[in-house]
DNA sequence: AAGACGAAAGTGGTTGA
DNA sequence: TCAACAACTTTCGTCTT
């Protein structure tokens, strides 16, 4: 299972292992390799913060994708029916109305949604682990009825949303938004309203988790890469992240970390991959460049004219 | 000519009264 | 519910390479 060593899309050998998550993901072109090495009979972690009710999983391996669970009942069909009285025969038919109701709108927008969720998810090429949380998720919120009101889409997408978070692959409303064609602010409306509601506890996206996304489709080195990191780890010290935008952050520091290395890219390239604007970008890599002290790695001079 | 820089005004979201 | 506020964007003029 691990015998792989090289990206089959792009054949480098720049691959990230992560066993807690179960995946093997390439950082060259951030192709999932592999992610079927989960033990589904592990995966969920404590669903909610320490305090209070836990819903902690126990019991066999389920898996959330398929609508039902497997686990679906019905009132029979109509075979016997003949063997029974007039009454007997009324609360068959209302027993089974009932059955009908509600399994119906419970499991038709089931059905409905996962596919979409599946839709979304292979469209961001994103893991099955990712994608199970997500169904675990979303069938948690049909239950309490959180999608009343809402779009189905647009709660499948801010499901999806919080299982990335969870899992530190963490994607921008910006992509969740184009794979799924529902409003970003929407989107983060639904994400917030069901995290909530659902006792989910999720930290503040960490910008390191961006790192490597972001280098990879600036094709840029590992080194550069793990420089950027280093540069994120220093901020992060420094308290220079916190309320600022994640993937602002990290784009500065992988633009600074590229100039560091001599592997220069434009402003305005990392801004678009991170999604940013270069004012951002710029605004970060000043704060970045004196609260640091990086100036001395970076051939520079200043000079003022008017 | 393209990239980098910075000022100023505008936008959407959060917060606290 | 509303106003203040911070972060980020848009736009645009200027400087640098």
């Amino acid at each position: 299972m691990l015998n792989i060593t090289k990206c089959p899309e792009c054949g480098s050998k720049n691959l990230l292992i992560n066993r807690e998550k179960g995946e093997v993901t390439c950082k060259s072109c951030g192709l999932v390799v592999e992610d079927k090495m989960v033990d589904h009979g592990q995966d969920w972690r404590d669903f909610e913060d320490d305090s209070g009710t836990s819903k902690r999983r126990t019991g066999a391996p389920m898996t959330y994708t398929q609508y039902d669970q497997g686990l679906g009942t019905e009132v029979g069909q109509s075979a016997d029916l003949s063997k029974l009285g007039a009454k007997d025969r009324n609360k068959f038919f209302r027993l089974r109305k009932w059955q009908y109701r509600i399994s119906t709108a419970i499991e038709r927008n089931l059905k409905l949604a996962l596919a979409e969720l599946k839709r979304v998810s292979s469209y961001l090429k994103l893991p099955k682990s990712v994608e199970e949380e997500a169904a675990m998720i979303y069938t948690q919120a049909v239950q309490r009825g959180l999608v009343r009101g809402r779009s189905m889409e647009s709660v499948v997408a801010g499901t999806l949303y919080a299982a990335c978070r969870r899992h530190e692959v963490p994607r921008t409303l910006d992509e969740l938004s184009e794979a799924s064609g529902i409003e970003k602010k929407e989107i983060g409306r639904t994400y917030r309203f069901v995290a909530r509601e659902l006792g989910i506890s999720i930290q503040p996206s960490n910008p390191i988790d961006y790192i490597a996304r972001f280098a990879s489709s600036l094709k840029l080195n590992p080194e550069t890469q793990s420089k950027s990191v280093e540069i994120l780890e220093m901020a992060q010290n420094k308290e220079l992240t916190s309320g600022r935008g994640p993937t602002g952050i990290a784009a500065a520091a992988l633009y600074v970390a590229a100039l560091m290395h001599g592997e220069k890219r434009t402003q305005r390239e990392v801004a678009d991959v991170a999604g940013v604007t270069e004012v951002t970008i710029r605004n970060r890599y000043k704060e970045l460049l004196e609260k640091l002290k990086l100036e001395k790695h970076i051939k520079k001079q200043k000079k003022k004219r008017r």
